[in-house]
DNA sequence: GGCAAAACATACCAACCGGTTGGTATGTCG
DNA sequence: CGACATACCAACCGGTTGGTATGTTTTGCC
């Protein structure tokens, strides 16, 4: 009779096992082709729940917009990416921790938010809007870094946050080559493109 | 009497008016999200024509692919980058020449083959196939531009087809961001970086 | 223990989905 | 002229879609 909160591992709610297969769909075959009743089954729940917790299938898209954002955020922050001293060390880090995130399964490593908004971007404000604020949010949390190490290196005419903004375009078109040819290979090699730009910007040797 | 073949606007057959609607709906909002329904509406034809051309919606996807493959082919083949006796001036008209076709209608400048590889890459192994064809296809296409330059500036290490779909990764992301945005600018300020990283890499200044 | 509210489940619906049907209009070739 | 092919059409089909109406069970709190 000891309390067992929390013991059972399906008795979490409803609601965080939506989000999870919803996550786990979405990224396997996109938003629209995801049904309301396959995410249901998926997440060992019934319809009737799923429109308890959701208001539509909109709204599930958005929450695990945030989700996601929240998750990723987490990841990021806990990362040892934000180990090093130096700050150019530190943003060459976080690329080789993205670089490290690319395993052999595409919809294991690639975004949720990139692959829902090209989607949806034209048809759900909504969606669109939460997508936006998980990458610029997630480019802002690197500006800190970037800027200190620009302004070590006497980097001029180049705006902090436009090189964030640069990292995650490489990172998503790397997803795109990747998922076109089925070789994880490809985002790693734009990420490799991406650190000799880093490198050179600054002037110092390429780390590694 | 006389002959006024291919006179009447409306009268191209009706696979060519499927292929165009089809390219306008798909980046506007997916290949699942539209149905055949509505491309036929949009076409202008019914659905017996729509299934007379087309075995299957998969197989419009896969002629809609093949079909952006040869028109992009047919606009990059007759574009103005391939004019200057410079190697590497080439490769940096060709980022202007991608720039430049960065519109204000986001939908209008937009890659289809991206957008819906994106979606069915884990699906429809027939049309994630031609989506590859084509983007890889593309970036074949600039290797002996960039293998010029590289060789002409001693660069090495840098495998030409690597770089080449290095560009296509960022013109890719920089789509992402701007859907996610609504703003054309972000794909505009990818190329930039683009043009900057190919510029260090051959130690030119950076033309304009 | 009582009780309201939150958390689910069951059953169902109208609209829409991709695809098929039987048929027609217009060649075109011998 | 008849035989055959291509291009196209309106109506329809079974199944699936997102969403709802109406329960029943569990939970937290007094």
């Amino acid at each position: 009779m000891s309390s067992r909160a929390a013991s059972s591992p399906n008795k979490r709610n409803a609601r965080a096992h939506l989000l999870d297969a919803a996550t786990k769909l979405i990224r396997e075959k996109g938003f629209t082709a995801t049904s309301v009743d396959e995410l249901c089954a998926a997440a060992g729940v019934t319809k009737g729940a799923f429109f308890h917790h959701f208001a539509s299938k909109e709204a599930l898209g958005v929450a695990a917009a945030n989700n996601w954002a929240e998750t990723t955020s987490a990841l990021f922050a806990g990362a040892p990416y934000h180990l090093p001293a130096d700050p150019l060390d530190r943003v060459f880090a976080y690329l080789d921790f993205r670089r490290d995130l690319v395993s052999d399964e595409i919809a294991a490593f690639t975004c949720l938010v990139g692959t829902m908004v090209q989607e949806v971007h034209g048809t759900s404000p909504a969606i669109r809007q939460a997508c936006e604020a998980s990458i610029f949010g997630h480019a802002q949390s690197l500006v800190p870094d970037i800027a200190a190490a620009l302004a070590a290196h006497n980097v001029h005419g180049v705006q902090p946050i436009d090189l964030a903004l640069h990292f995650q375009a490489v990172l998503q078109g790397g997803f795109i080559l990747s998922k076109a040819s089925g070789d994880p290979a490809h985002a790693k090699a734009s990420v490799a493109h991406l650190k000799a730009y880093v490198a050179m910007l600054c002037e110092v040797p390429l780390p590694q």
